[in-house]
DNA sequence: AAAAAGGTCAACCGCAAGACA
DNA sequence: ATGTCTTGCGGTTGACCTTTT
C-alpha cells in the first residue's frame, strides 16, 4: 500500500515539530477533537486561534489585531495561514506521543519498569497493550524504554529479554530458548526483534539459579523471589514437582516486597511515595531538542530498595541521579487512581483492561475503534478541570504558552 | 579539546486490518 | 465481493546528547 495517500497530495513537512505546528494541532484538537486524522492538518490550520483571541473568519476589522499579533509573535506565525504541512498520520502520532494532555512525562518509576517487564513476559512486543496498562505512557515511550534500557538491564542480570529466561551458553539451551520465545503471539507476525539479541546472547554466561527455601513448605522446595529468579527458575523446572510448577503460574510473577511467595497475587503492598512537589516544568524547546526536567533529577524513588525487584542496575543516566529525590512528573492522582500501580499484578492488569481510564475521563472516544489515546475532548472545561488536578497541569499549560509564544517566556 | 562510541528518543515507514462505498 | 481509504501498530532510523577515550 505504501505511503499514506495524503502524503502524495502536497509537499509535506517531515521531521521534528515546531512550536507553532504543535500549537496549531493542540488548539485544533482541544477545540474540535481530531475526527478524521487525514483532515486534521488542513482544518488545524484554518481553525487556528490565538491566545489573544481573534477569529480569522470574521471580518476586516480584525485585520489590525491580526497583524499586530503576528508581528508580536513573528516568526512564530509565519506559516499562520498555511495550515499544517503534515500528513494526518504525522499529526496523529504527534498528538498521541506528545501533545495529549493526559501524558505522564518524566522517567519511568521502578514500579512502571517492573510492570512493563511483567507485561512483556505475557504480551511480548505488543507495546500498545502494555501501554494500555500504564496510563499516561505511550507505546512508543515504552518501546524505547525497553529497547534502550530494560533489555540491557535484563541482560546484565543474565536474562534473555526476549524469552525472559536465563541466557545459557550451550547450543542445546540456545535452541530451546529459540523455540520458546515468550510469549506466543498469535498476531505477532511482525515481532522479529529477536535476531540481534539472540546473536548477542550466544556468548554470555550462565547465571546460577538462586537457592531459596519455600517458607510455606517445610520440605523446602526452591522458589524464586524476584523476577530474575523467577525466570531463571522457570527454565530449570521442567522436571519440577507439580506443586512447584503450579507455583510458577503467572500469578507468581507478582514479586512481593516481603520476598516470600505472595499468597494473594493481587496485592503487592507498595509503600507509596508522598505526593510529588510541583517543580520546574518540562518545556520543549525548538531546534529539535527537548529538555526534560527529569534528566537532571532522579525519579526512581523506588531504587532505594523498597520494592520487590530491589532495582536492577539502572541505566547510565539514572545511576547518576539522586536516589532520594522526589519525582517531579509523576501524577500522584494516577498512582492513587490506578490499581495496577498498587497491585503490581500484570495478570490482573491484562484481565481488567477496562479499568484503565476510569478516573474521570477528560475526553471520550469518538470513533468506534479508537483507543484511549485516540479520543476527542468532551469540553474544554472538562479538560481544564482535569488539568487542574495535578502538577502535570502546570507543565502542560506552560507548554501551551510556550508553543504559543515561543521562547519569549 | 577533539573524536569516537554509546544512549536516548522523536518520528518515519510499511504492513495489516477495519470501515465503507 | 472488491477496492479504496483510514487507522493502528511495531520495527527502524537518524538526530541529538552524553560519556568515554
Amino acid at each position: 500500500m505504501g505511503r499514506h495517500s495524503c502524503c502524495y497530495k502536497q509537499k509535506l513537512r517531515k521531521g521534528l515539530w515546531s512550536p507553532d505546528e504543535d500549537e496549531k494541532l493542540l488548539n485544533y484538537i482541544t477545540k474540535h477533537g481530531h475526527g478524521c486524522w487525514s483532515s486534521v492538518p488542513k482544518l488545524a490550520g484554518s481553525h487556528q486561534y490565538h491566545p489573544f483571541s481573534f477569529s480569522i473568519h470574521t471580518n476586516l476589522s480584525l485585520s489590525l489585531s491580526l497583524s499586530l499579533s503576528l508581528s508580536l509573535t513573528s516568526p512564530l506565525h509565519s506559516s499562520f495561514l498555511l495550515g499544517l504541512q503534515r500528513c494526518g498520520k504525522s499529526c496523529r502520532l504527534r498528538w498521541i506521543n506528545y501533545l495529549r494532555p493526559d501524558l505522564k512525562r518524566g522517567p519511568f518509576s521502578q514500579q512502571e519498569e517492573d510492570l512493563i517487564i511483567e507485561l512483556h513476559a505475557v504480551l511480548g512486543n505488543r507495546w500498545s497493550q502494555i501501554a494500555a496498562q500504564l496510563p499516561g505512557r505511550t507505546d512508543n515511550e515504552i518501546k524505547n524504554l525497553w529497547n534502550s534500557c530494560i533489555k540491557k538491564k535484563l541482560r546484565q542480570k543474565g536474562i534473555d529479554p526476549n524469552t525472559h529466561k536465563p541466557v545459557c551458553v550451550s547450543a542445546d539451551v540456545d535452541n530451546e530458548s529459540e523455540n520458546n520465545k515468550v510469549p506466543a503471539t498469535p498476531t505477532s507476525h511482525r515481532s522479529n526483534d529477536n535476531s540481534s539479541d539472540e546473536a548477542t546472547n550466544k556468548s554470555t554466561e550462565t547465571t546460577p539459579l538462586p537457592i531459596i527455601a519455600n517458607p510455606h513448605n517445610s520440605n523446602s522446595q526452591i522458589y524464586p523471589q524476584t523476577p530474575q529468579d523467577f525466570f531463571r527458575f522457570q527454565t530449570s523446572t521442567t522436571n519440577a514437582p507439580s506443586e512447584m510448577v503450579d507455583y510458577l503460574s503467572f500469578h507468581h510473577l507478582n514479586y512481593a516486597p516481603s520476598r516470600i511467595p505472595n499468597p494473594n497475587p493481587t496485592s503487592l503492598c507498595f509503600n507509596l511515595p508522598p505526593p510529588p512537589i510541583p517543580t520546574k516544568p518540562q518545556v520543549p524547546t525548538w531546534e529539535g531538542t527537548t529538555f526534560t526536567g527529569g534528566v537532571g533529577g532522579n525519579n526512581h524513588f523506588y531504587d532505594a530498595g523498597n520494592f520487590s525487584w530491589g532495582g536492577l542496575p539502572d541505566c547510565a543516566k539514572s545511576e547518576k541521579l539522586n536516589p532520594t529525590a522526589i519525582p517531579e512528573d509523576i501524577k500522584w492522582s494516577e498512582f492513587v487512581g490506578n490499581p495496577y500501580m498498587v497491585m503490581g499484578n500484570a495478570a490482573a492488569a491484562v484481565q481488567n483492561q477496562e479499568f484503565q481510564f476510569q478516573t474521570e475521563p477528560m475526553y471520550v472516544e469518538n470513533i468506534s475503534r479508537g483507543t484511549a489515546a485516540e479520543t476527542g475532548f468532551i469540553t474544554e472545561a472538562g479538560w481544564q478541570r482535569q488539568q487542574a488536578s495535578s502538577d502535570a497541569v502546570y507543565n502542560k499549560h506552560l507548554h501551551t504558552l510556550t508553543v504559543s509564544f515561543g521562547n519569549t517566556l
